[in-house]
DNA sequence: CACGCGAACTTGTCAATGACTAGATGCCGG
DNA sequence: CCGGCATCTAGTCATTGACAAGTTCGCGTG
């Protein structure tokens, strides 16, 4: 009883529910099981109302990438160096599994959508400051490599977590902290390991 | 004889068409755009041959999977050493895009199939047997590490690089040269930095 | 060489879906 | 109190995946 269903006309906020929705249907089936019909169904409402709020199927997974960068640039400033940035990485893969691979998966959504672009400019902006505080490597070459490389590492091991690639290879390890003395290894094999 | 379209009732190699035009669709348009029907539309067979060949639309993507995964570990296996291996990693995703996307999402395939398993055992073991050249890191935990951080670099490389991320920090650029130079700088940064 | 068995392919059909259109409802500002 | 307009409903159509049943024909067998 505490959210009377059939409030009004109205829903309320459907925008909300069906993105909601979606993301659990995503996470836990993959993108190629997202319905609107369905959705709508759950949502409670008429199967044609999702569209009102984005416009088609792919409208909707534009959606998805917008806010998925928009978090993702929240949660990548909010560390304070590379690694711990690196970190920040495959901790919003791992919690927001549905964002993420509708993120990078450039056929599933709008890459022109104002919204999107706007949010990805910022999580971009995040990746960029931080690879400033690489060792420097003397040439400015080195430099854009570095943080390819810095960019691969936290991706590689994102993506291959999310498909299940790592499952005996963590073993029931904290994907967290193994990334971050993964990290350690690569990227300052010399220095002591420390912290 | 090569060309005559009617041959006969039979198509003569359906299955290979159906699966040369999926890898078609794939790479240009992602698997969400492919459709059984319009596979057989270009194959000129009806709506239903495909069934026969791979029961359904699961069963299609599981046979790219697995095609996928004989042809990764066959091109992991002519590379000499590890970061060669690598290069291989990212060539294979450059010159196998549709492969590569249905290979790596769970949720296009049927995991559990029994040819794809086996294809995926042969490239795993491919995998494993390089990252045995990795300088001894001491403790058995960090050859672990190592070679996951070795996956994930490439593995990241070729998937960034094909969702488009790459482009403007390679500019031009041949991928597979930038990850030879990029892995050099990742794992042997004091070893004089030569190629 | 006749024959029939089974694989390869076709035709027909059904439920589900995405997308579109027109209409109903009710919130909110004037 | 009222009218505009965003929100949602109802109806429809083409397309698709999946399935069932029938047709064609290659090929091994006797």
């Amino acid at each position: 009883m505490s959210s009377e269903r059939e409030r009004t006309y109205h829903h309320g906020d459907l925008r909300r529910a069906i993105l909601t929705a979606a993301l659990d249907v995503i996470a836990t089936e993959g993108p190629a099981a997202l319905s609107l019909r369905d959705l709508a169904r759950r949502a409670g409402v008429s199967h044609a109302a999702p569209a009102h709020h984005f416009k088609d199927r792919t409208g909707l997974l534009t959606a998805v990438a917008a806010e998925g960068y928009a978090l993702f640039a929240d949660a990548l400033a909010g560390a304070p160096d590379l690694r711990e940035r690196g970190v920040a990485y495959v901790r919003f893969a791992a919690t927001h599994p549905a964002h993420f691979q509708v993120m990078f998966q450039p056929d599933l959504h709008r890459a022109d959508d104002p919204d999107l672009l706007a949010a990805r400019a910022r999580a971009t902006e995040a990746l960029r400051s931080g690879v400033a505080d690489l060792p420097p490597a003397g040439r400015g070459e080195d430099d854009r490599l570095a943080g390819v490389a810095a960019w691969s590492l936290a991706h590689g091991f994102a993506t291959l977590l999310l498909t299940g690639n790592l499952a005996d290879a963590m073993a029931g390890r904290d994907p967290e902290e193994a990334f971050r003395s993964l990290a350690a290894l690569v990227f300052a094999p010399e220095s002591g390991g420390g912290g």
